[in-house]
DNA sequence: GACACGAACGAACGGTCGTTCCATTTTGTC
DNA sequence: GACAAAATGGAACGACCGTTCGTTCGTGTC
């Protein structure tokens, strides 16, 4: 890996966590530079845009939530087990950013949502990815037998988003302090409903 | 009401709408006044700054969703009726907002989660009542007998907000042509949870 | 007709934005 | 150690930011 290289993942790792904190638009180059102790140009000469930068930090977020959620989940036994890591280390991705920044990804969805753009893009390309996983997870949940035969993944998928969010923002913006009991008891009904009776 | 208050009526109405679509932080005042034909330090005058512009936009969307959620939902009887009629109006509420732009609310949730000042305040208290307010029609419902007596109502105010985030993701972000269909399912889903067996 | 008033305007302020250009320093290769 | 390439810095650009100031316009009152 050459300098550069180096230094552009320096970069990235903290824009996605300013990113996370000011939003994709929010962010300056100047504030970015400033706190990483370098000129905005010579930062600014590892991007060819502030565009091309908020589809890299996307990216950057992406690759950390894969290597914190997803691989992780996946060394959990197919079924219903997968399903409760995936749960389990989805909080934790939040709870690490809670203190600090939000949701990044959160953050962007609202930011992006009506901003046609490959930032907007990209986001939605990992979103869709993301709940298409979670339903894939589901599903072999139910080839186990762990889970009604008759339940929609995707619909699952779709209430575990909504779970999440929820947290968010009882977390985030309520600073609710049973946020985190709150969620645990709508994931265990999430999970009731979806097995077999 | 005076000229001048017709006018700052008139401004607070259209950065509503601007503001659910780019954030509070994304408003600028140029753009306003450009929009409204007028000069900037005219519609700057009907504020003392900025950050009181946004506090009174909040306010403003306040009053606007008090008028198209909540007036209508308390016309519905007591109990299970108003829950739904609650819900309704806000999907209603959301749905035209959906072509144009986003939920002011959901949007300033993320921008103001960690800035700390009037704005947040402002939110805040809002987001307190209105959850409250959802708890206190689920704990009418639980009185008449619509709903189990073992329910916890502020648990249910916090589930439906859930629902409703996830339809503001599906239908915003993802374009999802089914996303209301998957809210109405997981709104089902929780009433059904909620009534007494 | 003189006056006071609120409302809106136009110009300007200092500052910051993303971006460009070019010189300089640092790095990697033979 | 020479030399090309890559990486960074410094200064400047035009545009726009929120905000201030003094002025002008229009209206209603004495």
């Amino acid at each position: 890996m050459s300098k550069g290289d180096d230094t552009r993942a320096t970069i990235l790792d903290h824009a996605t966590r300013e990113a996370a904190r000011v939003g994709l638009e929010g962010l300056t180059i100047g504030a970015l530079a400033k706190d990483l102790g370098m000129s905005k140009s010579g930062l600014f000469a590892h991007f060819a845009s502030k565009e091309a930068l908020q589809v890299q930090i996307l990216e950057a977020a992406t690759d950390q939530f894969t290597d914190a959620v997803i691989r992780p989940a996946l060394r959990a036994p197919r079924g219903l087990p997968r399903i409760v890591a995936l749960f389990e280390r989805w909080l934790d991705y939040l709870e690490v950013r809670r203190a600090e920044v939000g949701c990044l990804f959160l953050a962007a969805a609202i930011e992006l949502d009506d901003r046609p753009g490959p930032a907007r893009d990209q986001l939605v390309a990992q979103q869709r990815d993301w709940l298409e996983f979670i339903a894939s997870v589901a599903r072999a949940a139910v080839t186990e037998g762990h889970l009604r035969d008759d339940l929609d993944p995707t619909q699952l998928a779709h209430e575990l988003f909504g779970v999440i969010c929820a947290y968010h923002h009882a977390t985030r913006l309520m600073r609710d302090p049973r946020a985190l009991e709150r969620t645990r008891l709508a994931f265990d009904r999430l999970l009731r409903d979806a097995q077999p009776r």
